[in-house]
DNA sequence: GAATCTATCCTTAGTGC
DNA sequence: AGCACTAAGGATAGATT
């Protein structure tokens, strides 16, 4: 697949420019800064479509979570996860296992950001957004 | 000894089918459940190198996570994000902007979960489950 | 600088092993 | 199950508008 840029090979047949076309480019951070973000433009969009196409196909749950390099979050859930409200108010059956499965995720999330955290804390003086983290977690628990 | 050739009867290469080729599929649910299954698994792969390669090529985190057909979790994490641990440790001055992005990541999560929880619990049964939830995310506070 | 175009590279459906 | 193969279809880097 990744056939990289590999074969150093001087039997590259160098052919006259042509317009267009797409050329290979290693996989490596983009040093052009605009460059870098029109890639970012055009791959997350490919990578939704990707991530749509899975989840449609399939019929299953795809959740991306992407920051681009100024940091803008861009998130991205399957449909049949963003409707789970409605098709499980009318499909109770599932419903257990849907909750499973938020479950499943949020603990992941949460416990890999824990285990992160906790070991950024005890090395730095960053112990304070840990606990102001951790009192948003469980403000969002007490309001429902 | 070279390849096939060698033993007796069929020296003759034998006419190749034109196998193989991709056609085009409807997005849409596969009704075979095994041919979901495969599509899911090779799909999965092509996503997440697709997710690597934007978080090289854009120095972007990326997340992604995916359930299979079965309810079985398939995360991915960028490899920038998954050594953030030892990135921030030797980089201090990083490390606020890398706790406001995963801040942000688990908040926007509990928060759309929570909404949907919250939804579901509205017109059902299923109101001590998200209790439950509830105190699993309180007790993983607590307990660090 | 977003949209469009185009040639090329890449993914993957279908098949066989 | 998983891997290899083929080639059609899709994604996209670079140029152009």
């Amino acid at each position: 697949m990744e056939n990289g840029e590999a074969s150093g090979s001087s039997s590259i047949p160098l052919e006259k420019k042509k317009i267009g076309g797409k050329k290979k480019i290693p996989i490596e951070l983009i040093s052009n800064k605009e460059a870098r973000q029109v890639c970012f433009s055009k791959r997350r969009q490919g990578l939704f479509k990707k991530a749509k196409e899975l989840s449609v196909l399939c019929g299953a749950n795809v959740k991306v979570l992407t920051f681009s390099p100024a940091g803008k979050p861009y998130p991205f859930t399957s449909p049949s996860e963003q409707s789970d409200n409605a098709t499980t108010l009318s499909n109770l059956p599932d419903l257990s296992r849907k909750v499973s499965e938020l479950r499943a995720k949020i603990d992941a999330t949460v416990k890999e950001k824990m285990t992160a955290l906790k070991h950024v804390a005890q090395g730095s003086q960053v112990a304070h957004g840990v606990l102001i983290w951790q009192r948003q977690i469980c403000l969002n628990c007490r309001q429902s």
